[in-house]
DNA sequence: GAGTGGTCTAGACCACTGT
DNA sequence: CAGTGGTCTAGACCACTCT
């Protein structure tokens, strides 16, 4: 008693579903913590069934997009949730305990973006960026330095916004105040010596071992909304990879 | 008209199909590569419907432990797979490309077991382990040393088996030599100074900044089979990781 | 054509949440 | 209590593979 026997797409409907879904998320039609329309208004709403619906917002459970409670309901993903808080966050201490770091801020300025932030962040020449430098302790010490850049139009006067908010991240930050939601981000992992900069900030000697990340957090849609670069030490922390 | 109204444990249904036949896997019922029943046989055979065993084994693929083809069945996933090859090397070029590295073996020993590695790998104190050291090099320059070590008790004679096959990749050779399936793995990521021997086979000065990759592979049911240290330089490549 | 996994529907029951 | 998501069933159709 299948239904919809001409489909013309050979896409499947779950997906088509999700897609739609996801774009209406992307719009902004809900906020990080805001509720989605129930399985069955979704499934009225579209014509389809409800089994259909489950597994197209399944998926989007599946890729932290929405979180959903039993007898309660779906919910838009948000950093600001207690068990989101350092969600990209990877470093361990010696004994696989991971604590949450405390941030110092350094710095704060617009600027022209580099060629280089041109190229990670998908901007345009000349764009306006913010620049943010910053301390985060592990356990009282100062272990990574981290240079964060962001475009303006997509996080106007984002260096007042700090100032006012003193956030201890940046994530949490993004949503409340300007509703972008990081969804994923790439990370690319080397290590460096410390440059005379570093030096001074971690106080370690100029030639020190580095773990340097370079990451590209996104937001819906894979597009590109912060550029990060952390170097941190890792003397008493490792940096952990799951692979599956 | 849902069966099995009354079921004494709280665990879903296909969570305990799915364990008991990921039992079955362990238990070497199905090696990599080879079929395993199909969806009828199992539901018949399990008394469920055939939709709850599907459940199951999605879940299973969802892990990388089967791999399903339409019209054809469901597999043992292998490393042995042409797309499975490198599937947990994470080295890649500046340009995003990940190139699979070539290896030149050094040594291989059997010893007594250090007492880190009793610890990493979850021996009893003496075991003997088997010692594998080997350059890997990407572009034709030698960019990994790696230090190997796995319980003779769960791969006996490796050096014998190794210089008889002088395989490329260990994974593949375990599943085919042994029998044993490597499905995950965990990563500790520090940035390390060369020491000498370091600095003499990669031909980098001694102290120059190396990416130490410290892993512990598994196989079912989180079993650690090996335990690996790779320190790499990452000047002309990097660690790639992505964060979901 | 028989057999495989993949999609879709329809309906039932359940556990849990709010009121 | 009604409403939510989670589980399970049953049956239909589909795309694909092998023989």
């Amino acid at each position: 008693m299948a239904k919809k026997p001409v489909r013309p797409t050979a896409r499947p409907l779950f997906a088509q579903i999700q897609e739609i879904i996801v774009e209406r998320l992307v719009a902004g039609e809900w906020r990080p913590g805001e509720p989605l329309p129930s399985e069955n208004e979704f499934a009225e709403f579209y014509n389809v069934s409800q089994g259909t619906v489950r597994k197209a917002i399944a998926q989007m459970a599946a890729d932290n997009l929405v979180v959903r409670f039993r007898g309660k309901g779906t919910f838009v993903a948000s950093h600001t949730d207690e068990r989101e808080h350092s969600h990209f966050f990877h470093l361990h201490r010696e004994d696989g305990v991971k604590e949450l770091p405390q941030t110092i801020p350094i710095s704060c300025s617009k600027q022209a973006a580099t060629p280089e932030a041109v190229a990670r962040l998908g901007l345009t020449n000349g764009t306006p960026v913010a620049v943010v430098e910053r301390l985060r302790t592990l356990d009282g010490a100062a272990r990574v330095f981290e240079t964060v850049v962001v475009s303006e139009e997509v996080f106007p006067n984002l260096c007042e916004s700090l100032r006012d908010a003193l956030p201890n991240e940046m994530y949490p930050h993004y949503e409340t105040e300007y509703g972008v939601r990081v969804v994923c981000a790439q990370e690319r992992l080397r290590a460096v010596s410390a440059d005379p900069r570093d030096a001074e900030l971690l106080d370690v000697e100029v030639g020190a071992p580095l773990l340097e990340i370079d990451r590209i957090a996104m937001t819906y849609g894979d597009t590109p909304v912060e550029w990060r670069r952390s170097r941190c030490i890792t003397s008493d922390h490792f940096y952990l990879s799951t692979l599956r």
